[in-house]
RNA sequence: GCGGACGUGGUGGAACUGGUAGACACACAGGACUUAAAAUCCUGAGGCGGCAACGCCGUGUGGGUUCGACUCCCACCGUCCGCACCA
């Protein structure tokens, strides 16, 4: 019933009840869905997601919370350029489109939304706010410029992102991917980087997926920074030493090279003097950068001829090589290879004809026996070769080396230093890119960068840019980048590079707390609202949009947009990651991808197979995979919704698998949800003829029948409340189905108490569909005598006593097998209960007459025997 | 290679902190209603044996801890995911 469901969407929003305010007294509750990118149309794999969060804020309305539920748009991005560039539109009319269309689509659903915060990160009225922060990054020193090397696609003339080169090549022009030195724009997101990695402790209500996620992508590792000096006869010029960095300095005694990276300074230098060498650099960096290719790469080295002094014997030189699988920006972009401990260092030590010593005598192996022949060894042990550390474990190995290479000298400076290295790299914002916030910064020839004054934000892209040609429309667009500079007044330059879409993502939930503030933040709002109680969203956003959004929360702090607690600087403090919904995929018999619509299916089981609708002709069933465009396996919201109606799209993507895991489109599933929504009809309709009025008096008695269905209607109550409270809606549902089955076979029954238990029932069957089908809820609650809202009903409070049998029934085992089952007062004590239980004659019989040696009692749950 | 998760009937999945495995749903079978079908309602059902009462087996495989293990421990097999030349 479409039409009814749009007449209680109306309801809801004439009555503005979704519209949230500060109400300080009132516990709150922050309920936040990850913001659409608004690529289309919604299809019902989006929903699910919006669905959750809609049941988890429509619950925590009803318990009595203060609910903020926004919405809001992800609205920059690569798809509205690439839509302009193939089909001439312009990417703001094309995304404003979008938003129409989906915002529409997500009101058919029913959702507990507070439309009155709706924000778009391509409106400059969000944006503008975003170049302030920048701005105030900068002052901090959170923001800064540096040359780094990029993914440069030479035809697209653009930096691409690592997942938007693949095997190489750019995934648009499939041309072959440079690695380009280009000066851009970096968040300083490693001063974080401890602070990030502590407080993940702390997050006790993220998957523990993710936290460890974060961590490994932080990268902490503890190790030394070494410099080895060099042999005078064989360095470069003005080159006196080499520094490395090296988390096993125990095996220092198994040195045999020296590596450095191809943009090493001393490889450079000298590559200067040797043309050989600087060939070799030269192929090094142009080597691709995917998986495929790095896994088939060959390590590759080029002896330099200098020689590196060991630091712990002056007799002792090693080979320095560059070597191509040696990363400038990790460490110090050299290392020293340990071949015996280190499978890369020995497949590389074998190439060249290396020494490879063992240094660690791994747990159990005779010394006079082991040797490293093709595997290295790089667990702990006790050290072997290796002159003072010899006799010693790995880790006291460590110390000792740390001990003496802090005190021994190279050059008036120690020779070693403890020093913590992170994987994690400053967070690269600079995209040469139209359709993205300005990065609000004016280069002068005199001045240097200057910042855009804040009385000019914000900087607004120009409408009339080009999209025929590839590259940055912003630069060759003919006026707009030209500006006097703020500082000296003579002619500057605009930065013609926009911020990394991620960004605007990064602080969407601080706005939504304030959306129409004058200043990026409302310090009031966001310390009432924040942190988010309760975020969902896709595992794939694991690292990156959470860990930007963790960093951005404390760069905020630390330019007085926020204040929050220095230990709890956290944005969300709990984190739900769905699942997604699938769907079979079916190709035609020449290949192209086939929409369901397309295709009909016949037979089951084995001879189950498809037919073209258009053609007639078979078609193949594919593979059950993700809703997506790309494989046409996507339902429309629309055509669902206006077949089955909202309720039934709701209630079918919480059924079954649980929350977090994937659910399959199926027509049998859909068909069973659109079944039960009729039958909560049926059962309320017809319960509400029997069932004695609302208001009506409570019998001082009740019969058993009516207690029994009393109990079972607070039971469940109950145990929905809870589902839903642990996000676990597929149990809520099963409680649902079963307390319906309860309710349905009472309302055969009469008598005037049974009557005011089925009211009772039917009122609390209503509540509890209330979050999961808020349209049918409704359509009941009035079918019962109201004409109120049930959005704005509380949910019923579960009478204790009626939580709990008088009597129940346990399990008897004998020697740990169930042999039989006994009803027993639930007070019983121990004694009692083995009383009981050894008289069953079940028991006897099982315990063939061995005597009772022990009897184990858990009172209310078990009695097992043993004999 | 490193890290992690998961493995339960024909299917999706329940089972709280170690205490009746298979709730609930789907599919299936039988029945009621109907001229008939659909819809709806009722009943049945893990496997094997037995008319039945009942017995035996059973949560990927093999071991272990325990009165008792889907749950804890060890090893293995399989599936999925994340990271990946990080020194």
């Amino acid at each position: 019933a479409p039409a009814r469901e749009k007449h209680w969407q109306e309801a809801w929003d004439k009555g503005g009840i979704f519209r949230a305010s500060t109400k300080p007294g009132q516990p709150k509750c922050y309920v936040l869905e990850m913001f659409p990118y608004p690529s289309g149309r919604i299809h019902v794999g989006h929903s699910r997601n919006y669905t959750m969060g809609d049941v988890f804020a429509r619950y925590k309305r009803a318990k009595g919370f203060n609910v903020l539920h926004p919405m809001g748009w992800d609205a920059f991005g690569m798809p509205a350029e690439n839509a302009a560039m193939e089909r001439k539109v312009h990417p703001a009319e094309w995304t404003y489109e979008n938003i129409a269309t989906m915002r529409r689509q997500l009101k058919s659903m029913g959702f507990s939304l507070d439309w009155s915060r709706e924000i778009a990160t391509c409106s400059p009225d969000y944006y503008r706010h975003q170049q302030k922060l920048f701005l105030d990054f900068l002052k901090k020193g959170l923001a800064y410029r540096k040359s780094s090397k990029v993914n440069w696609d030479p035809v697209d003339h653009t930096v691409l992102a690592n997942e938007q080169v693949i095997d190489g090549r750019g995934w648009r022009s499939g041309a072959l991917v440079e690695q380009r030195e280009l000066t851009q724009w970096f968040f300083k997101i490693t001063a974080y980087a401890d602070e990030l990695l502590e407080a993940l402790q702390t997050l006790d209500k993220w998957p523990e997926k993710v936290r460890l996620m974060q961590a490994n992508w932080i990268g902490r590792s503890q190790g030394m920074l070494v410099r080895f000096g060099l042999d005078k006869k064989t360095a470069p010029e003005g080159q006196g030493e080499v520094e490395v960095y090296t988390t096993r300095p125990d095996t220092l005694f198994g040195a045999s090279f020296v590596a450095l990276s191809p943009d090493h300074p001393l490889a450079k230098a000298a590559a200067a003097k040797n043309a050989d060498l600087a060939v070799f650099c030269d192929e090094c960096r142009h080597m691709g950068t995917s998986v495929a290719d790095l896994e088939t790469a060959e390590k590759q080295g080029f002896d330099t001829g200098i020689r590196a002094v060991h630091p712990f014997d002056p007799n002792w030189t090693l080979p320095v090589y560059v070597a191509n699988f040696i990363l400038m920006d990790y460490g110090t972009g050299a290392i020293f290879g340990c071949p015996s401990g280190d499978q890369r260092d020995l497949d590389f030590a074998r190439k060249y004809d290396l020494p490879f010593t063992p240094v660690i005598l791994p747990p159990g192996e005779d010394a006079a026996t082991f040797a490293i022949t093709d595997r290295a060894y790089d667990g702990d042990g006790t050290m072997i070769n290796s002159s003072f550390l010899n006799g010693l474990g790995t880790e006291a190995a460590f110390e000792e080396v740390a001990r003496r290479l802090e005190k021994a000298t190279l050059g008036n400076k120690p020779v070693g230093a403890r020093k913590v290295n992170y994987r994690l790299r400053d967070w690269g914002v600079s995209r040469q890119r139209y359709w993205g916030c300005p990065i609000p910064v004016i280069h002068c020839e005199t001045c240097g960068i200057v910042p855009v004054p804040d009385k000019d934000l914000p900087v607004e892209l120009p409408k009339d840019a080009t999209f025929d040609k590839p590259g940055n429309p912003l630069d060759r667009h003919p006026t707009w980048k030209h500006v006097d500079c703020p500082s000296c007044g003579g002619k500057a330059r605009r930065e013609t590079d926009t911020m990394d879409t991620f960004v605007d993502s990064s602080w969407y939930f601080v706005r939504f707390t304030a959306p129409h503030a004058k200043t990026p933040v409302d310090k009031e709002a966001a310390a009432y609202w924040l942190a988010v109680d309760q975020y969902i969203g896709g595992i794939e956003h694991a690292i990156l949009h959470l860990l930007y959004s963790r960093f951005f929360t404390r760069a905020m702090c630390d330019t007085g947009h926020l204040s929050m607690a220095q230990n709890a600087r956290e944005p969300f403090a709990a984190l739900f990651t769905q699942g997604m919904v699938t769907h079979e995929t079916y190709k035609s018999r020449h290949g192209g991808w086939l929409q369901p619509s397309q295709v009909r299916i016949e037979g089951e089981g084995a001879s189950r197979h498809a037919v073209e609708i258009a053609t007639g002709e078979p078609a193949v069933i594919g593979a059950i995979e993700k809703m997506s465009k790309s494989r046409k396996n996507t339902v429309d919201l629309d055509d669902f919704v206006s077949r089955y109606g909202a309720d039934v799209a709701r209630w079918f993507v919480l059924s079954d698998s649980p929350p977090e895991r994937d659910v399959t489109y199926t027509d049998v599933g859909v068909e069973g949800a659109r079944r039960f929504v009729q039958r909560v009809w049926r059962l309320v309709d017809q319960g509400a003829e029997k069932a004695t009025e609302k208001g009506a008096t409570k019998p001082a008695e009740f019969g058993a029948e009516a207690n029994d269905l009393r109990r079972a209607a607070h039971k469940a109550l109950d145990q929905v409340a809870h589902s839903i409270e642990a996000l676990r809606f597929n149990v809520a549902v099963a409680q649902i189905y079963e307390f319906a089955n309860v309710l349905g076979s009472a309302l055969g029954k009469t008598g005037p108490d049974m009557a005011w238990a089925q009211r009772e029932a039917l009122e609390f069957l209503v509540h509890m569909i209330g979050p999961m089908m808020p349209h049918l809820a409704e359509e009941s609650w009035a079918r019962l005598g109201y004409n109120t809202l049930l959005a704005n009903e509380a949910w019923p409070e579960a009478d204790p006593a009626l939580l709990v049998d008088d009597t129940i029934v346990i399990a008897v085992q004998v020697n740990g097998k169930r042999r039989d089952e006994m009803t027993i007062a639930r007070t019983a004590d121990k004694a009692e209960i083995e009383a009981a239980a050894l008289q069953l004659e079940t028991v006897q019989r099982a315990l063939e007459g061995r005597p009772v040696k022990k009897v184990i009692v858990v009172p209310q749950r078990i009695v097992n025997v043993v004999g």
